[in-house]
DNA sequence: CATAAATAGGAAATCGTTTTCCAAAGGAAA
DNA sequence: TTTCCTTTGGAAAACGATTTCCTATTTATG
């Protein structure tokens, strides 16, 4: 392996210069850069990013922390993309990444954690999937030792941002749209886990339409859960003349349960799932683009890495129509 | 952070002693090897996974390389159970993983993508997803600067070895149990992509259970899609008397045309993944553990880096029959 | 013109391990 | 007792970068 070594000798300078040239180091002159360029070029070098993470303490790795949902694993495709986003991005912004899930550090405590990611180099953490049940990671990112971008939950210190869309106006939005479309006065709103802060913020999204728009509105604990979204329809859907749903999923357990019972009523759902497609009907969702959303995570978190003071980041979003043809041969 | 150079000094030996103990090298005395394991305890000492790769060429690091299925993207499902049970697995047996998709080296050359996993200390490569199409990536396998494990595709050689179910064998089940509970003559088989491996070995499972049974069959190539699968049955499912599909997604298609065209005719699948229960119909399928498969994986690419010689690693399926209740509230 | 300040580039320490090589000590054989 | 292995443990050189000093050389200033 051509190591900087070579770079320095083909070039007729200090290893040190060669780094200085490669980190963007002042106190270089353009000649000397130049050669050094050159060389790079002509020996295709690639740093050793293992030795560099050794080497300096700073420009550290990061880790991927996914909680994977369990309950609703359909959604695998959710988490795929989260992670696809960041590891795609994380190439391009020449940081090393590796990647872990939740499930790793049950029952593990704050001190075990700490030094695992320690063990490996890591300063930077991204975290996706964070409930108000996991005390030990929140303990991790309030505990200052790494930078940290969480995603979809409302943590800003000093070295942590989080990043995500606006869930309370999206929610809004969406229902908003539905409602209006077909004139609704009395909403079914199926929520997500309790312990969730996309949870909150939706719900708070609602309160705030049917306040606007005088609506009456019933709240059910559908638990992001299909099946506990159908049953809760089966049972309310009846008096009410629109179903608003925290997810897709739970959209299409609404829908199956309206049309076990033959009675039509508005649905809507949250997330724009790739597998809407498979439902055969349609409806209105919030589309995010979860690619997107842990790209950016991770550029905040080089930022973050490097300059300094943790904020939030809010991504886009937009309102989609999901429906079979969806899905192109 | 505790160093080896702590543990060192607590247990007074020298570092390399230390070093010794913890790679479990012969010629250390079991007094001093207790007395360094107890500091090792008394001091949490986690040895730095980074400074451990990069001086020691051998024990490197491994590169979980994934083709994420574009089209079938719904199955987002078992890519990630594949991720899964491979960083898990590596978590265990210490080694460090780094995930990289297919897309990232889409447009490469076998040198450069050599070159950005040597800079990367990567010695070991677990791929799945390989299809017949990616020459480089063949050409990677084949160059035997890595240890590889092939996911699903029957490339052995001196250091790379392949897991998977026996794709011919479970087609052959299934379809044959299928077939029999049925009593059908005429078969419509609905292949995956052209280009794959388990493709062959599944087309190759029912030419064998046709010929045994002496049935009549109709291949079609469905391309893993839902749609193509949906558009074959619709145009001959008709004149034959079950439809064997090679993947769940493919059976779902198939099992709408059904439907949609209000005839019955048994249909099986192969995967068992967990949209099938989205479906609301019964259908035999071949369950593969994904998870486990790159479990598997990952234990073979050790043994690979440490001792010797590819071979061929087969893991188990089951025969399932999928249904709606199988997902829980 | 002399001195101070700024700039370029190099030497060497460092990061935390692994691994090679060497020396000391212990035991067996002569 | 001497000689020769065989263990055991330590010293030091990698691994491939980064980073801190420090020394020349320029450039600016009085």
């Amino acid at each position: 392996m051509v190591s900087i070594k070579d770079v320095a000798r083909h070039a007729g300078v200090a290893i040190s210069t060669v780094s200085k040239v490669l980190n963007h180091y002042p106190n270089v002159s353009e000649e000397t850069k130049e050669r050094v360029n050159k060389s790079v070029e002509e020996l295709n070098f690639l740093p050793n990013s293992v030795a560099a993470a050794l080497s300096s303490k700073q420009a550290g790795r990061v880790a991927l922390l996914v909680n994977l949902s369990k309950k609703t694993q359909v959604v695998g495709e959710i988490d795929l993309q989260y992670i696809q986003g960041a590891i795609h991005k994380a190439m391009e912004l020449n940081l090393d990444v590796i990647t872990l899930f939740f499930s790793m550090f049950q029952n593990r405590t704050l001190e075990e954690i700490t030094r695992y990611l320690k063990s490996q180099s890591i300063t930077g953490i991204i975290i996706y999937g964070l409930t108000k049940e996991d005390v030990v990671l929140h303990e991790l990112v309030e505990s200052k030792q790494f930078k940290c971008v969480v995603i979809d939950a409302p943590i800003v210190n000093e070295d942590t941002s989080c990043v995500g869309i606006d869930n309370q106006r999206a929610q809004y939005d969406v229902a908003r749209k539905t409602i209006e479309e077909n004139n609704c006065r009395q909403v079914l709103y199926i929520t997500g886990k309790k312990n969730g802060y996309v949870t909150d913020a939706r719900l708070l999204g609602m309160e705030q339409l049917t306040k606007e728009l005088g609506l009456k509105m019933q709240v059910c604990d559908g638990k992001f859960s299909e099946l506990c979204a159908r049953n809760i329809t089966l049972k309310y859907g009846k008096d009410n003349d629109v179903v608003v749903c925290a997810s897709d999923l739970m959209a299409i357990g609404a829908m199956k349960a309206l049309i076990e019972m033959d009675i039509f009523r508005p649905v809507c759902g949250f997330d724009g799932i790739i597998l809407m497609g498979y439902v055969g009907k349609q409806m209105n969702t919030v589309r995010q683009n979860f690619a997107e959303i842990s790209s950016a995570a991770m550029e905040e978190l080089q930022r973050l890495m490097n300059e300094g003071e943790g904020r939030i980041v809010e991504t886009a979003y937009n309102l989609a129509r999901m429906k079979y043809m969806d899905i192109i041969c």
